[in-house]
DNA sequence: CCTAATTGTTAGTGGAGCATACAATCGGGC
DNA sequence: GCCCGATTGTATGCTCCACTAACAATTAGG
């Protein structure tokens, strides 16, 4: 091998050991896809997390906070900041709930929906992009590996 | 369908259409590998990134921090930061490239090279559980598929 | 030689994750 | 029915990561 600096950048992919390391191309490709994510939603300003959680609640309206942490990985401070964020914004709203009074039941607003929706249409884009390098089987294969991983 | 909170926990990925959305496996995958790393790396004090550097400058002693940033997918503020809190820490010296003034030339020190020897380990486990998942030929396949995403 | 591009640096902003502590509520055992 | 532990939400504060914008030094090319 040559003794140092043998980099000068004409190939993009020059990871050497680190290439062998799962988590670390589990993070790269996160990386590349959050980045595409927030190009493509500039005009919306609203980030992944945000969106999963407007879309959580459009599927289970009355959903605790504490369930869409569980759901969402996140624990409940980081929950907490998102849906603040969400209600200042006007998007969500916090509902006591009846049967348990602990719980905050959240609901989406009209202005929520709205902005759901135009969401759900960038983020046709972003999953085109995305599968375009997979075949339909590649990606049904991919999606089961990853939740392997999160379940 | 039940009209509100059908949902007290039973099943752990009641997640909806969400669930269609390759971004949001990638992203709860890359979650779920995240809090992994760092439980097993607490004594270490390293986050994913800084050992990606510090493993990157070992393999190519001398590399540019505009380098470091291109493979790991970091902008020059963000590598900044990392190479600063590393270089305060003591695992790694930047001198001035002698082919080009422009570039800082980046090195581990002793402690460097051995913060990374026991990070190497504690990554041993952390591949294990992860791969535990998996047989040999998924995780070749899995690894190439993520490559395609960040290449 | 002058201009444009590259590299590093600094400063500031915001999102996200985590730990801790506290209050309100619920549930089960007695 | 009452107390105690568990659950849920809330507030505070910290760290890390990613980005932007500006600026300085250096290099490369016309």
């Amino acid at each position: 091998m040559a003794p140092a600096t043998a980099l000068t950048g004409d190939k993009d992919s020059e990871l050497g050991e680190l290439a062998d390391i799962v988590g670390f191309h589990i993070r790269l490709a996160h990386v590349a896809v959050y980045r595409h994510f927030t190009e493509t939603f500039c005009d919306l300003d609203l980030t992944q997390k945000q969106v999963s959680v407007l879309w959580l609640v459009d599927d289970h309206p009355g959903i605790s906070q504490i369930a869409v942490g569980q759901r969402l990985q996140m624990d409940r401070a980081t929950t907490m900041t998102i849906v603040n964020r969400l209600q200042e914004r006007g998007y969500l709203r916090r509902e006591r709930s009846t049967s348990d009074a602990r719980k905050q039941a959240l609901y989406l607003t009209t202005e929520g929906r709205a902005a759901l929706a135009t969401a759900k249409g960038c983020i046709g884009e972003h999953e085109a992009w995305l599968k375009s390098r997979f075949t339909p089987d590649e990606v049904k294969k991919l999606v089961e590996m990853l939740a392997r991983i999160h379940d």
